[in-house]
DNA sequence: GCGATTATGTTGTATTTGCAACATAATTAA
DNA sequence: TTAATTATGTTGCAAATACAACATAATCGC
């Protein structure tokens, strides 16, 4: 069968680690970039589904939001009718620093798509897409304690 | 330009999250793995140059490395004329883990490739390696201490 | 309506991770 | 040959990460 994951686990490693660099220039810590982001561009998402999203363990993201808030970059509000929830929307100075975050995030991909057409970039893009929604419905079944049978 | 990077991380980091949990069956910390796989596929390669084929921090390779050693999965062994490098080499416990991460991939391979055609998984791939190799150049540059210009 | 289950959030704790900084062998340059 | 640079390896340390366990609000089933 087709191997696929290696070249996956080396695109993502990579330029993980380069973007978590750059953004220390901006005081963001790892991983944190990814959660701005999808706050700045979800207003009003919860944690939990913010995890689910970004499919990362939900206490990581918890405690990642939380230093969020405590630089002043997302705040936490109430909701409205759920006394549980608290739905997370970025602050002024969250909505300062995404702009860079999407200039590196978009620096990036232009580096990672060098050399190939616009419609093999699209091609790309496309069975990728299909790819996470497979893998998706995987992840949240041993998230939830289910194991595998091989 | 067509975004490639949101699934790229949503695919690594679910099935990372669930190849992890599945390997502490074996007693595989976060990442060993990964290592072990490359170990076992080349034989006598040193630290370093893992570090750069998985794209992880070299420092972190030492440990996880270490800790395989430690644990009787690997081996070191002196390079008959460079004094300094230490060769890594599987054990016959190694070799026998092994294969269990060999299924493991496999199966998460599957998993994500459910619903392409051969022709499209083939595709996929190539394109995936191409886009490895772009970014291959850049990562190594930030190692070494060179910042970006946006 | 009420009990059971699920969803959401938090904290404790052990571990991995990665940047700095260092040590020294090997290689390159002069 | 020797000095400078690079390659390889390690350790200190601060921080992120993730599993377990818990708390409680919301929702579901009856």
């Amino acid at each position: 069968m087709t191997e696929i994951l290696r070249p996956i686990g080396s695109i993502y490693r990579a330029l993980d680690a380069i973007a978590n660099r750059e953004f220390q220039q901006v005081k963001l810590a790892k991983g944190q970039y990814l959660y701005l982001a999808r706050i700045a561009e979800h207003p009003g998402i919860i944690q939990d589904h913010l995890a689910t999203m970004v499919k990362v363990d939900r206490t990581t993201v918890a405690r990642s939001v939380k230093k969020l808030e405590q630089q002043g970059l997302v705040e936490k509000r109430p909701d409205e009718t759920n006394r549980k929830i608290r739905r997370l929307y970025v602050t002024e100075a969250g909505a300062d620093v995404y702009p860079l975050v999407q200039r590196e995030n978009a620096y990036s991909n232009g580096v990672a798509l060098k050399g190939l057409t616009v419609e093999e970039a699209t091609t790309l893009a496309t069975l990728l897409e299909q790819v996470a929604g497979n893998v998706a419905a995987d992840w949240e079944r041993v998230k939830q304690g289910q194991t595998r049978h091989y």
